[in-house]
DNA sequence: GGACCTGTTGACGTTTACGTCAACGTGAAC
DNA sequence: GTTCACGTTGACGTAAACGTCAACAGGTCC
């Protein structure tokens, strides 16, 4: 039988699965992104805090700063204390900048994606002619109209 | 009659239209991700010289860094001199990780926006119900089981 | 009762991606 | 002929995100 998952984890425990060194993590809590338990002075990861580190790493995998990461965690942890009327249509409106900047960086993707697809068929193509070493073909970016943004 | 887009940009012309500063751009220069041509001493940008800033940019929102970008760009712009065969299949396994990498965070967008909509579904629940400021909702970090990656 | 492993805090160093002057050149405008 | 916008190079400063020690503490293995 395999045994169940833990419910607690040291750090480097996280550190391991998460490829991340201990100081990193460390670093995240000093800037607010985690708060484990402590046992005497010995962290103490549960499960949400393992959660809101995954979270974490997803966001620096976007691109985002820590600070950004922060907020985003917050809005995702908080809608059950701050619970202000003003305080909802605040996160709000952040919800929909920030939808808007995923959106866009969902669109640059797609659009990297196909160049590569293009690089790629470019490859394949010279490759499969032999590359004779030397037969120059025009550059890509020279084209008179482009619609990337 | 519109007049027809200009084919070559001042410095400050590509500054302004991408909302970057000239010293951004001169930044790229150095790092030999631009390398347009010269009036003397002034810099002038060809179309494709404007090309390789806008995909600079795009890079940048990914979150990739300068010198992955200026990676990218070589990937892109080179298949036509650098014809040799294991020059070829080298950029062919390039690609192959890029496209693996941009697919991650795609899916991360994903996820993303999926809590996104959670969170506003919950924001708006609780304006509806006339958000009574103080009646706490339980934290979906505490959730036992995610599949969140 | 050392050796060793895991953990802690604190201080300092490092890289990236620019910002911020300073000092100077140059062509058009008045 | 000087003012001004626009441009140049070079040096230095800086914020973010860690890495890299150093010095120390608490178990535990033998």
């Amino acid at each position: 039988m395999p045994r169940p998952p833990p419910d607690t984890w040291s750090i480097t425990e996280l550190a391991r699965e998460f490829d991340v060194t201990t100081r990193t993590i460390r670093f995240y809590e000093d800037r607010g992104l985690l708060a484990p338990a402590r046992d005497g002075a010995r962290r103490i990861y549960s499960r949400s805090d393992r959660t809101r580190l995954k979270l974490v790493l997803r966001g620096k995998r976007l691109g985002w700063p820590l600070e950004e990461i922060g907020e985003m965690i917050r809005l995702y942890d908080a809608p059950g204390g701050a619970g202000e009327r003003r305080q909802l249509e605040l996160m709000l409106e952040r919800i929909v900048r920030s939808r808007a900047t995923l959106v866009r960086q969902r669109k640059d993707i797609e659009l990297a994606l196909g160049e590569f697809d293009e690089i790629e068929a470019r490859c394949r193509a010279r490759l499969d002619a032999g590359a004779p070493a030397g037969t120059p073909s025009p550059s890509p970016l020279d084209s008179p109209q482009r619609k990337a943004s």
